[in-house]
DNA sequence: CCGTATCCTGTCGGATACTG
DNA sequence: CAGTATCCGACAGGATACGG
């Protein structure tokens, strides 16, 4: 399936290309980077702790989040059998690598905010509704 | 390997914050990422060249994210006006910032799908249904 | 406290058809 | 060639309720 406009390109090798863009695809998730990011901050974090420092995320997406991760190879989940539950998450050498990559995009972002608004006001003036 | 060495997060405006995450989540799109690279690598591209070297993207997501880029200031577009039609796409000295800050990423990427793969295998022998 | 299960709505994104 | 317009299925993701 998947016939679409524009296929069959001179590409190298597709298959790792496909696998490049899947990771990325992962990996540039949204949630992704912001737990990556408060990982790198805070060390070793418990779950709702997790979630407040997160900033505005769904247990739901949450929780998603933090499998996938560790699917991944990026997280470790520890469970310690006490009553109520505690369970930390850390990041693994593996996902360290991974926040030092995004840090160049981070910074970047912070530092072309600016830019970026003032391109869109442009745009948006000069394409109107 | 690994020797991380994490500056620490400067700032703790959830305003900015928000600003930086909303960036995030739209410059780390996967077909963002792709036209990025192919401009990168080939410079000025028309839309159907664009289209073939990006791989299996649909006309209407091309069309979607080239807008969204050229909005935020990353490419530029120019039109020339000949018949038939001839538009042609180039990064701009902020798209070429942002495809190095990428850089990093991508190669992390490269450098670690079979780890990736090895950790999903891992979890998935581990964790199965 | 740390989840899983379910419902429900908005958006993503592919297919198709049509224009300048 | 370079789009625009439209339909529509799939799924992301929030809200809520419940369980270990």
């Amino acid at each position: 399936m998947t016939a679409v406009a524009f296929q069959s390109y001179p590409q190298a090798d597709p298959r790792v290309d496909a696998l490049v863009t899947d990771v990325i695809g992962r990996v540039a998730d949204k949630w992704t980077m912001l737990v990556l990011e408060v990982l790198v901050e805070h060390g070793e974090v418990r779950f709702t702790q997790l979630g407040r420092l997160t900033g505005k995320i769904s247990q739901k997406m949450l929780t998603q989040t933090v499998r996938a991760m560790e699917r991944d190879g990026l997280i470790i989940r520890t469970v310690h059998p006490v009553v109520p539950p505690k369970v930390e998450y850390r990041l693994t050498d593996l996902g360290y690598t991974l926040a030092g990559a995004f840090c160049g995009v981070w910074t970047w972002a912070e530092a072309n905010i600016e830019r970026i608004e003032a391109a869109r006001a442009a745009f948006d003036a000069r394409v109107p509704c």
